[in-house]
DNA sequence: GACGTGGCTTGCACCGGGTGCAAGCCGCCC
DNA sequence: GGGCGGCTTGCACCCGGTGCAAGCCACGTC
């Protein structure tokens, strides 16, 4: 067997984990599906589940280490024009490659099969807010208001386009209903307060 | 004493425990403050604040049952313009009164206080999402993605407004600030599905 | 004014998510 | 080969949240 260095392996148990916890909850639900059953399926110990994620929910929706430095890499090369929304919109439309929907389907068949889910969406989509909010901050570090309705409205237009999306096709291909949710919402500089 | 009809009992507890809640939370912050705590600081039982709380944090932020009807009779009254989102916006200004701020300050300080804080703030508005929610889906019950946008934003501008406001009233009032904010925001009807 | 119904409270027992700690295992580097 | 240090694991614990069943007492009825 080829040498397992130990971040090889530390990559497979955290992929493993979260395979499991997604496949456990889509069959049974996510009540119904138990950190301790998550770590076993996976074959590790339930302390192990959480050294590597911090909730329950996370090990469903953290994303894939790799994905986390693609998302990285695009928030640094983003545009920089004179139209913020905009530019944020790109960073947006990057974080969804056409065609790639798997883990994507699997998701959001989780939310449609049992719709308690749907709270823990917001959530689903949080680590792309946070890096969104750290460009946006860098940006207008003077306008706290213009940052947290940036990445907000970005994020209101991330869940209702992931909510609307069906799996099945009928809704057509995620990345163009993203790009609807998109295109019908602006953000604007707040007028500056009254002086 | 006067009689101590049932209604008003209940709605008097109901107040003792939110009353003990953020208090309380004020003054250890969230985690150092048990639900037994705030239980017997209410002069009530650990079991009965979960009859009148799904959770703790709807202890420290669901709105006040007459200020729930007051919402709901300002969702019925809202005009029907052909702007939906001018309308919405309108609710969403009825939402907070001006002037009387005593408890937003107190829930604001609360997330000054302990940063940690802050990803209940999207929980202390669903409140409002939700009937901005139904108001929406009443108006387009066949357009799915333009109710969530719609609903989405809103909560976004009033998370936004809520978080840079500052109680001390550096930023001006409230209201203004959340008029600022959805000023400079826009939902519009997204165009239909490619066809 | 007595009485029974039913809502509200409460204690109890239990589940399960999340954490600190300390012991052990083993890849890695000197 | 040997020690250092990261990763795993079991254990004990805290606390949020829930079902249940018993008791209490306001309220409507006669």
């Amino acid at each position: 067997m080829s040498e397992p260095t130990r971040e090889a392996q530390r990559l497979q148990t955290w992929r493993g984990i979260q395979a499991a916890a997604i496949r456990l909850v889509a069959e049974r639900g996510f009540a119904a599906v138990t950190v301790e059953d998550v770590a076993a399926a996976a074959g590790t110990s339930r302390r192990t589940f959480f050294n590597y994620f911090p909730t329950k929910v996370a090990a469903l929706f953290d994303p894939d280490p790799e994905l986390a430095d693609r998302l990285q890499e695009l928030v640094d090369r983003a545009p920089r024009t004179g139209d913020a929304w905009a530019d944020l919109c790109w960073i947006c439309r990057g974080v969804v490659p056409r065609g790639d929907d798997e883990t994507l389907a699997l998701r959001r068949r989780l939310v449609g099969d049992f719709p308690e889910f749907t709270e823990y969406v917001g959530a689903a989509h949080r680590y792309v807010e946070r890096a969104l909010a750290t460009w946006a901050q860098s940006r207008f570090p003077a306008d706290p208001l213009h940052v947290r309705l940036l990445t907000g409205t970005a994020g209101a237009a991330l869940s209702a386009a992931f909510l609307t999306w069906q799996p099945d096709g009928s809704t057509g291909e995620f990345a163009d209903l993203l790009d609807r949710a998109l295109a019908s919402v602006r953000v604007d500089p707040p007028e500056p307060a009254q002086r």
